[in-house]
DNA sequence: CACCTCTCTGACCATCTTTGACTATTATTT
DNA sequence: AAATAATAGTCAAAGATGGTCAGAGAGGTG
């Protein structure tokens, strides 16, 4: 936890942890943490994704800002739905282990339920071609994802 | 006990007596035993193996690291291992669900766990010939066997 | 000695992070 | 309306790690 990503990551997340909502300026943010710009667009574009349940929205131009969200949905099973919505069948391995994680803190799966599904979806998992994998990878996601909604 | 090996091995050992889990940097370790890199992962791919009792994880690029976890070795290992023996590389369906059954009855899962994996090695999740099916779902139930140990 | 197994090394590969030049968009000024 | 200023976005290259693998080296055994 020494690279500039994880720090600003964990800047955000704590004030986010208070706050539902931030709004940041970009140079700012790069400014006090000492680093270029477009850092902060590689700290949203890996650490706040819409797997991760974040909604971010910028704007340009003076008075610009990157606003960033946490999504709160509160029916589970539309949280599901949206999932499935968004993996369609294409899932990388990332993506996968984002959205597991997310499930566990919507208490939708326990800790060792996610790890077991990890587990089948991670690509040692599924000796395939890479595309076939991520094909798979999202079949299987969707299965679980249906399965949830039964348990 | 003079090869660097196993000095690295004991160095290890000894701090994860004392921790349940640590986290190194390759290049650092490398640098105090005088090695070069790779050695760590030599040390790593025959000390510190899952039949051994540790969970290694790892990250690359800048901020990356080695975890090293000891797991607990459970008297249930024998069967997980005696699974694991009789599954080889072709499963059925059915005798994919017989299996699960006997693991939530002996405690290694829970009906819910179950449930999920079964979904997963259903034949609907599995697009393929038959043949690759059973092969698959032998290759993802050997999986399940293994992350069990590490839950 | 011949042979086998375990260890060690280094070249090459894969992945994640950091940087900066260039681009796109919006607001403000002329 | 056009020019300028103020922001944010993109992308590819460089940097920072760890992984793999094949071959060389070392130690033991018949």
């Amino acid at each position: 936890m020494q690279n500039i990503t994880d720090i600003i990551e964990a800047y955000l997340k704590q004030i986010l942890h208070d706050q539902k909502k931030i709004e940041i300026k970009r140079q700012e943010i790069a400014e006090r943490f000492d680093c270029v710009p477009s850092q902060i667009n590689y700290v949203i574009n890996t650490r706040f994704t819409i797997e991760k349940g974040y909604f971010v929205e910028s704007k340009r131009g003076g008075g610009g800002y990157i606003r960033i969200q946490k999504i709160v949905i509160l029916d589970s099973h539309d949280l599901l739905d949206e999932m499935s919505r968004w993996i369609g069948n294409d899932l990388t391995q990332q993506a996968a282990e984002d959205y597991l994680i997310r499930l566990v803190n919507e208490q939708l799966l326990t800790r060792r339920e996610a790890i077991v599904i990890q587990s089948l979806l991670q690509k040692e998992s599924l000796p395939m071609a890479l595309e076939d994998q991520r094909r798979m990878r999202a079949h299987l996601m969707q299965t679980v994802l249906q399965t949830i909604k039964r348990l």
